[in-house]
DNA sequence: CGCCGGATTGATATTGGTCAACTACGGTGG
DNA sequence: CCACCGTAGTTGACCAATATCAATCCGGCG
């Protein structure tokens, strides 16, 4: 369904994060932060010590390209910035996107232990990532307990959300597992801050929506054009425009429980 | 489509393993040890810790209680006997297992950091579990570094069947959907030494089935007619007889290297 | 014997997939 | 600035997979 690519990836300089520094293109790692925060406070040392880390390991990866080809051994990241899924393939070629990530999230951490992976990463967008080895987590999180919580956190929430996309396949209608996805996508994102208003980005083809919810594209337009019929939503141009929260989450059974993170956001407008 | 109930656990007796002396109840442990020496090697140290861990938590449950009930805390658990799954549930009653656990599999490790669990335990069997929380794990751990490194090779073995589920309800057909699970029990299985010959337990019903596999329970029936007049297998009274492994696996295209175990039981009979 | 929870079966309704145009639009080269 | 191209979005007709509804059957158990 979606077409791959060679490995692209660059470093992009091994300056840690430097707001203080104009002129420099310095790596925004808040999301990240913003994240880890959710679950587990962060003194300042916590910071810095994770804002090094990801500062001296961050890469660009280009759209389209895979992070880690299915068969490789497999790596942990945080996701700086951009968008990233994981990817899985029947060998008579139907496909499957088993997770999603957006910017701030880790994942496959401690990942490395596997020496042949089943899935493949596939960057969505241009992104910014950084490599998180078992080993350079666990020197870092025996000296900051704190983000040792942070991740035990993060790698739940990756279940979690496992778990809620596999009720969505399971027993959600087309309509409702779009509705839900936009949902999860709008509380994530404004986690992480990435949300104005009732909008936020969703660079995703419908294409690729489709493998991510286990349907057609062709399914998915129509799906799309029930939701925009009935006033719940604008998608264009990679935005998405949440018209009427309460009754899209309703529509999709959405309980932002799973997210674990307190906030529902019913009243962002 | 399945029934609950409350929450029925009775304790055990906190004896250890004492396969030396015949006549007392002793709890036979090995599925548990099996599946942690599969991924690291264990010292006896190692094992006599972990038994007497398991021996002093383990509980009692009925078949068809719920373990943790979904709205409450989490906990981390290893099945020492029987089978249990994980529950999710709509709000207008339906209702997705997802997941499977079979004898020796621990899960939910690290889940007690979560006190609002969105899915609940659900017992299929009556089973004997051990509780495990977060901190006891962690004391374990500091001092068998073995034991980590197994119990991180489980975490990720749970993603890994996470995935593959996911692919399966997004991309499978139904009757495909039945012959990757039978696949995938019955390695499991064997992975602990649960199988006879070409046999092994399946103690689901229909509608357990169908609830994991995100069909209608007569939907599973004719995937099962389909399978079984093709010769694939046979499964009466809870007992599964898989009559050709490698034209199963290949229907259901079933590729065993996600189990990250090494046997590939085409040659079991 | 009668009850009950599954299993089995058939008829029918829905959902979603397939195929095949056709359209809209951004990017590229002339 | 415009012609051309390729990707993705849009649409309709039709088909296949799966759900729903409603009996009926079967085996275990009080």
């Amino acid at each position: 369904m979606s077409e791959g690519s060679a490995s692209e990836v660059n470093d992009v300089g091994n300056h840690p994060a430097q707001p203080s520094r104009p002129g420099i293109t310095a790596i925004d790692l808040s999301p990240v932060i913003a994240n880890l925060r959710l679950h587990a406070p962060l003194s300042a040392a916590d910071r810095s010590a994770i804002e090094t880390f990801l500062g001296e390991s961050a890469l660009r990866v280009r759209a389209g390209s895979e992070l880690i080809p299915a068969g490789e051994p497999g790596m942990g990241f945080a996701l700086v910035d951009g968008w990233v899924a994981h990817e899985m393939l029947l060998d008579d070629g139907r496909m499957q996107l088993t997770a999603l990530f957006v910017p701030g999230d880790t994942f496959d951490l401690n990942a490395d232990l596997i020496d042949e992976c089943e899935y493949s990463l596939r960057a969505i967008t241009d992104s910014i990532v950084a490599k998180i080895s078992t080993l350079q987590l666990r020197r870092l999180t025996d000296r900051h307990p704190h983000l040792r919580d942070a991740f035990a956190w993060e790698r739940l929430q990756q279940l979690s959300n496992n778990r809620e996309l596999l009720l969505s396949l399971g027993r959600r209608s087309g309509a409702e597992r779009i509705a839900h996805l936009f949902c999860e996508v709008f509380c994530r994102l404004q986690h992480v801050r990435r949300t104005r208003g009732n909008e936020c980005d969703l660079p995703l083809t419908h294409g690729q929506l489709a493998d991510l919810t286990g349907m057609t594209s062709v399914h998915v337009h129509r799906s799309l054009t029930l939701l925009r019929s009935q006033g719940l939503i604008e998608w264009r141009h990679g935005r998405l425009k949440i018209r009427d929260f309460e009754r899209l989450s309703a529509f999709a059974r959405f309980d932002p429980t799973y997210l674990h993170a307190g906030t529902n956001p019913s009243g962002a407008s």
